[in-house]
DNA sequence: CGGGGCGGTGTTCAAGCGAAAAGATTTTGC
DNA sequence: GCAAAATCTTTTCGCTTGAACACCGCCCCG
């Protein structure tokens, strides 16, 4: 159920938010009471009090600034996950490690540990789409050690891939989930970059 | 590049933190000072400075409890996406209305429209398998009219479920992505409870 | 061995800021 | 139509809070 605002409450909702997240901190009451041109502070008090009565926000009493959505205290931690360009699922081509951009997400939500060394990278080709995992598809990689089965982006023979990690009489090689692909196996070297923890696609 | 930290420093970012994910405010620099047991406040302010000149902390002069991280600036608006139950994708079935936690993201990053009516649901069973969208994926929709090929969710005979909406021929249907799922024509009704706008899936 | 960064103590001051008391006017909901 | 909200103004008070100054011990590094 939805607490009924008036409009000038929705007005003093929408800056405590664009105040939030433009600089960082709420205003003050004063901050609140030049941006709306009142002549006292005291509108401003009230309007708080109103909202608060309501259940929009909360307050801490005493402290200064101390105005909370409760809806963003019960969010768990957002971390920024960085995106190191793209990877290839397709032909086996280089990554770039360059940073474009980050997606913000709560992580518990998604059961990600809080000092996990997380990134995320744009999927290129179809060489995984029997695993469901398509071109333009963004997956998110944990840095850990793979367990058989895995999905894994995996730095071989100099050049990074998105494949499964399979391990067969011992030996660990990549296996692309398109029968057009075929497996990998590592002529020297096999360093794995991270395991799949999740993946975001995004309707054009 | 990461700054250098030392470890009280990296003590005083996680309380800063801590404080401003449980209490929603950033502590004042007495709160600093009792929690760390100091016996004056300019300890706690010296340590602020420091982690200031090392790009840690923003603060804004003269404001209270004025520190801002800067990657939480940058991010664009987060939203809570509610969860309201599951969503069958292959048997039709009742989804229940009830609201089952939520998922917060940053929203601007997929293209969401602040205003828009966004859900999400969880998928239940295979029939849009071949859409590459499996059992046990999350996906968020938002209330719209569809345009032909969009994937809906869409309340068909009095029955909710995921499906990819169809016109031919003037006449609008709801096409399950599985060749072992028949085509649904409505007999009476076909109301579009949302069209798919991203998918989250969350690796085991 | 001397300087600079780190990690503090003690004190003082002024601005920032929430809060309360006492109205006035208008709108809204039974 | 009356009471309860909503939307303000003026004024005053006092805790909260950032900020500055002076000073201390420690450890590392060249």
């Amino acid at each position: 159920m939805q607490p009924i605002l008036t409009n000038r409450q929705k007005q003093i909702v929408e800056y405590l938010r664009m105040s939030q997240r433009e600089t960082g901190v709420m205003p003050s009451t004063r901050e609140i009471q030049h941006y709306f041109g009142f002549a006292s502070q005291t509108a401003a008090m009230s309007h708080l009090r109103a909202l608060e009565r309501k259940g929009v926000i909360q307050r801490l009493p005493g402290k200064a600034r101390a105005v909370v959505f409760p809806g963003d205290l019960d969010r768990g931690e957002i971390a920024d996950i960085p995106i190191y360009g793209s990877i290839a699922a397709g032909m086996a081509q280089d990554a770039e490690p360059e940073r474009e951009g980050s997606i913000a997400l709560d992580i518990t939500a998604l059961g990600i540990r809080h000092n996990a060394r997380t990134f995320a990278l744009k999927v290129r080709g179809d060489s995984m789409i029997d695993a469901h995992i398509c071109n333009g598809d963004t997956v998110i990689l944990e840095f850990r050690q793979p367990r058989k089965g895995d999905i894994v982006a995996a730095l071989i023979d100099g050049e990074t891939t998105l494949k499964r990690y399979v391990v067969e009489k011992g030996k660990p090689f990549l296996r692309a989930e398109n029968p057009d692909y075929p497996d990998l196996i590592p002529a020297r070297e096999l360093v794995i970059q991270g395991v799949l923890v999740a993946l975001l696609r995004h309707a054009a």
